[in-house]
DNA sequence: ATGAAAGTGTACTAAATCAGTCCTGTATTG
DNA sequence: CAATACAGGACTGATTTAGTACACTTTCAT
């Protein structure tokens, strides 16, 4: 449906790895790999990537490390994924020169795009960090159309 | 943020196409690929696609061609993605094999994943292949966290 | 001070995926 | 039965992604 690449669900792994500690502790890339079993040249890449993206803190010389730049529940989803995959957002429309789709009105193509975008987004942007390393339970709320939609509910309940 | 495919983008204008259109009408792989202005094999690989996914109804012979299965309101995003992104769903795990990620008790992601994956697609089920042939606007509604999450509105404002 | 530890940035290569094309076959109509 | 149009699959080139390597900077401890 979605495809993530394998770096972005390595990132992930990592991010929920050092969510699951306490914030401030100092994680270094060599831990890292060893505790997530992932090669150590690539996570130091991610965490590079993720720290210019403003999600991770970091310390450097010895007894350095990354943090986490805020807590688990101040972080989503969509910040991490839109970090690693890029801004790519969707595929360019067919065509960026103009007049070549001579339909009549239709190729509203473009604004679809944006829309389809900010759909998904929006969803992704209410899954946290914290959502992530607890168990959860996916419940369903109705939208201004009546429909269902998923939606995250925590364990503890933050209904309103 | 999310990257739909090229092939993804072009079945959408030909779905939209089709959409704009009396549903009964049939259509020629050559007219579509003429009035969208798109590559014929192209079209006439994704138009076979749909079909399998039974999105579309096809009709052989002369005076044949292709005409959409349903009306268009009862054609989500969702099903057109998935068809035609494949049913790829989320990386696989790192690791196929188990007992590789020996952390405590972390590593949900494969259900983080599962999870995501809903999450997005139950976004997707929403916007209905109607909402992209006229204009649309986006409003938003809570959830039952609390936050606003982005939600598609027709201008015949169907809120409940 | 100095050296070891650890992050930072960039560039490059190999592999996987995707877009696009073609060809052969089958069904339908007139 | 011939023309039209869908059906299915195989193949190729290009793009993207994953993964790696290396040269450099900062910090801490002795």
């Amino acid at each position: 449906m979605i495809r993530l690449g394998k770096l972005t669900d390595y990132g992930l792994v990592l991010m929920s790895h050092m969510a699951g500690q306490s914030q401030a502790e100092l994680h270094t890339v060599r831990d890292l790999a060893i505790q997530c079993r992932l090669p150590l040249p690539t996570v130091s890449k991610l965490l590079k990537i993720l720290l210019r993206n403003g999600l991770l803190a970091s310390h450097r010389g010895t007894k350095g490390g990354y943090s986490l730049a805020r807590e688990p529940q101040q972080i989503s989803l969509a910040e991490i994924i839109s970090a690693l995959e890029g801004p790519l957002a969707l595929t360019q429309c067919s065509s960026d020169v103009v007049g070549l789709c001579d339909l009549e009105s239709s190729c509203h193509i473009k604004d679809n795009q944006r829309l389809i975008n900010q759909v998904v987004r929006g969803a992704l942007e209410n899954v946290m960090l914290s959502d992530l390393i607890r168990p959860m339970q996916l419940t369903t709320i109705r939208n201004n159309r009546g429909n269902l939609v998923p939606a995250i509910g925590g364990v503890s309940g933050r209904m309103q």
